[in-house]
DNA sequence: CTCGCGATCCGAAACGTTTTGGATCGATAG
DNA sequence: CTATCGATCCAAAACGTTTCGGATCGCGAG
C-alpha cells in the first residue's frame, strides 16, 4: 500500500513537460502559457504534489521553519504560557505557510548551545527568543551572524537595535500601585524572582516609580525574592514578607504563581485577604480566577503576543531588521477579590 | 559582522582534505585514520560546524523532525495539555537529536489537509497524532503511505495494527464508580462531550461497566453531553443534570473543565459539594486543586505520556511499526474534597 | 527572403550532504 | 620481482528544487 510521493520528475514525465516548466508553472511564472499552467496545476492537485522542503531549502536558502528554543527544566514556570504563546505563533505562521521548529534545551546552561546548533544547522529562517534576561547573550549572538529574530521580552540596555516585543510591566505595576494608594494603602511589599529576568526588573521599577510619585518608598525589608526554580525558597520569601514587623498592607507579586504562594502562606497565618492584606499578581493564569479569593492580576494576552511576535519575525525575514519597530504592549488590569481598601 | 556558517567545502579546503574524508571523519567511519579524524573533529568544533539539515535530509531522507499538528481553533480545550505534552515530546526527542515540527491547523476541517501537506512535503520523519477520534481518518491515511506515527489516544476499532498510547480512562472511571458505590452512592450521572472523542467513549464505558457490576445503571436522563467548543451548551448540559427530578448524588465528568463548569452551576443552585453532590473530574489541571472545594480527579501524567509517545515514535522510525506494542497507561486517582459519602 | 521579436519551453548548474566505487601507496606474501 | 592486501583517501553521483541562459518556432516588418 505504501505509495511514494510523486516528485517534480515524475510529474513532469507524466505531463510530457520538462522539470523546469512544471516548476515554473506551479510558481506562477508568466513564461509558461496559461493552458499549460492550468494543466500542470490540475495534475499537481490531483496527485497531491507538494514541493519537497529539503530540496527547496537547499536551493533557495529558505527552510520554511521558524525556531523556538524552550528550556524543559523549569516546566512549572513556563507551562502556563507555552501553550498560549505557541498557539499564537503557530496561528500567524500558518498564514504565511511556515511552521514552528520547537527545540527543547534540557538544561538551562545548554540553552545557548542549542540555539547555536539550530542556527548553524541552517534549519530555520529565523528565531523567536523567549524569556529574555537582563543582559541576554542570545541577542548579541544572533545579531553577530545576521540571523533574523524577535525577542519576546526586553534586554535592559539595548546597545544594538533589534526587534523585540514586551508587555509593559512597569506601566501595569505603576497602575496597580496608584489604585492601591487610592484605596488607602501606604505600606507596600514586593514578592519577585531573584533571577535576572528583565520582566521582574521592570515590574519592580514601575512599582517604585509610582510609589515615589505618591511620596512613598519600598522599604528594603518589604522586598523578597528567590530563585524561580526553588519553590521552598519562594515560600520562605513570601513568609518573610508576611512576618515582617511592619507587615505591608499591599503586596505586589511578579507573577500569579508567586501570588498564589503568597496567599497560601497568608492563609496559614490566618490573614484574611483582602481585609488584612491586598494581593496583586500578574499573568491572569486560569488558576487565578479559581483561587479564593479570586486573584486581582494583569492579563498580558499571551496568545496575541505570539501572533504579533510571529508577524514581526516574518517582517524581519522578509525586509530586514530595520523594517520593524520594537513594540511595548499594555497589560489589562483584571480586578478580582484579592485587593481592597487598606485595613484600619 | 555577518559571518557565514562554514560548510563542508570550506572546512575541507582549510584542512587540505576532500569533502568525503571530512564527512566520513565526522561520521566516525573507520576508513579515516585516527589522527585525521581528531584533526577534523577539532577543526569542526572550533569553527562551530554543524551539518546543514537540508543537505543531509535531501541525501539521507531523514529530516530530523517529528511532526505534530495542533488545531488552533479550540484553544480553551487543548491549552491545558499542550504545554505539558509538548514538553514531554521535546525532552525525549532532544535526547535523540531530533526536533519537533509544530504545525497549526487553523480550522478543524483543515486538520486532515494540513497533515497531508506536512507528510507530502517530506518535512518530517514521523508524526505524532494527538486527540484521537473514534474513527480517526488520520490513522488510515498514514498507514496507507507508510509514514511512521504514534497515535496519542485510541481508535475504537483497530482494523489495522498500529502504534498508540492511551490513558486508561475506562479503568479510572471504573475505579471512581466503585469508590463512590462504596460511599453509598446509587444514583450516578455523567457529564461528557458529544464529539466523537475516543477518550469520552472509554470513560463512559468504564463507568457503565462498574455500575453494572454493582447492579446499577446509568439512567438515560442522567447523561448529558454537548460539543466541546460550545461553552453555553456545556453549561446547559450541566444544568440539566442538576435539575433532573431524580438528581444524581454523584456525577463523573469526562474532564476537569466540565467538572468546574458543573461545580459552578451547582453553586448557582445552592447545592453543597460534597454534601449534596459528589463530583469527580479527569486531568488534574492546575485549576482543580484551587477550585473550592478541591476537585477529586485523575492525573494522566501528560508529560510522561509525551516522553513515552516520542520514544515509541523513534522506535517506529528506527525499526518499523511492528517493533512497538501499543501502551495503555493508568491514571492516578487524586482524591480531594469534591467527593464524599452519599447524602441521606 | 531575411531579420528580429514575443511567446513558450527546456538543459544544466547549483545548493550541501552522504555514499559508492574506486585510486594510491607501502608493506607483506609468494 | 610481482601479486595481494590493508590502510587511507578521494572523485563523482545522487537527493529535489530553483534559476540562468539559452533554444525553438511562428509571424510580421523591412
Amino acid at each position: 500500500m505504501e505509495r511514494r510521493q510523486p516528485r517534480l520528475k515524475e510529474l513532469s514525465r507524466e505531463l510530457g513537460l520538462s522539470i523546469t516548466t512544471v516548476s515554473r508553472a506551479l510558481a506562477g511564472y508568466s513564461d509558461v502559457s496559461a493552458t499549460t499552467r492550468e494543466r500542470v496545476r490540475e495534475a499537481a492537485a490531483r496527485s497531491g504534489y507538494v514541493p519537497n522542503r529539503a530540496g527547496r531549502a537547499l536551493k533557495s536558502g529558505q527552510t520554511g521553519f521558524v525556531g523556538l528554543v524552550v528550556p524543559v527544566r523549569d516546566a512549572q514556570f513556563i507551562d502556563a504560557f507555552l501553550g498560549e504563546f505557541v498557539m499564537g505563533l503557530g496561528e500567524a505562521l500558518a498564514e504565511a505557510g511556515r511552521d514552528l521548529a520547537l527545540t527543547t534545551a534540557t538544561r538551562r546552561q545548554e540553552e545557548m548551545d542549542v540555539l547555536a546548533h539550530v542556527v548553524n544547522a541552517g534549519q530555520v529562517d529565523g528565531m523567536v527568543v523567549s524569556r529574555a534576561t537582563c543582559a541576554d547573550p542570545r541577542v548579541g549572538y544572533l545579531l553577530d551572524r545576521g540571523v533574523p529574530f524577535v525577542l519576546h521580552g526586553r534586554v535592559l540596555e539595548e546597545t544594538r537595535p533589534h526587534a523585540w516585543l514586551d508587555t509593559d510591566g512597569a506601566a501595569a505595576f505603576g497602575e496597580a500601585a496608584r489604585r492601591l494608594v487610592a484605596l488607602g494603602h501606604r505600606r507596600f511589599g514586593l514578592l519577585t524572582f531573584s533571577d535576572p529576568m528583565t520582566f521582574a526588573h521592570y515590574r519592580r521599577a514601575g512599582l517604585e516609580a509610582a510609589l515615589a510619585e505618591a511620596g512613598l518608598a519600598l522599604a528594603p525589608e518589604a522586598m523578597a525574592a528567590a530563585p524561580r526554580a526553588d519553590p521552598a525558597a519562594l515560600r520562605a520569601a513570601a513568609g518573610r514578607l508576611l512576618d515582617a514587623p511592619e507587615r505591608p498592607s499591599a503586596i505586589l507579586c511578579a507573577t500569579d504563581t508567586l501570588a498564589i504562594t503568597l496567599m497560601e502562606e497568608a492563609a496559614r497565618r490566618s490573614l484574611a485577604i483582602p481585609r488584612d492584606l491586598s494581593v496583586v499578581g500578574f499573568d491572569n493564569l486560569p488558576v487565578s480566577s479559581y483561587a479564593s479569593p479570586g486573584l486581582t492580576t494583569f492579563d498580558a494576552r499571551i496568545q496575541e503576543c505570539g501572533v504579533a511576535v510571529a508577524r514581526m519575525l516574518l517582517a524581519v525575514i522578509e525586509n530586514g531588521p530595520a523594517a520593524v519597530e520594537p513594540k511595548l504592549v499594555a497589560a489589562d488590569f483584571i480586578p478580582r477579590a484579592s485587593h481592597g481598601p487598606a485595613p484600619g
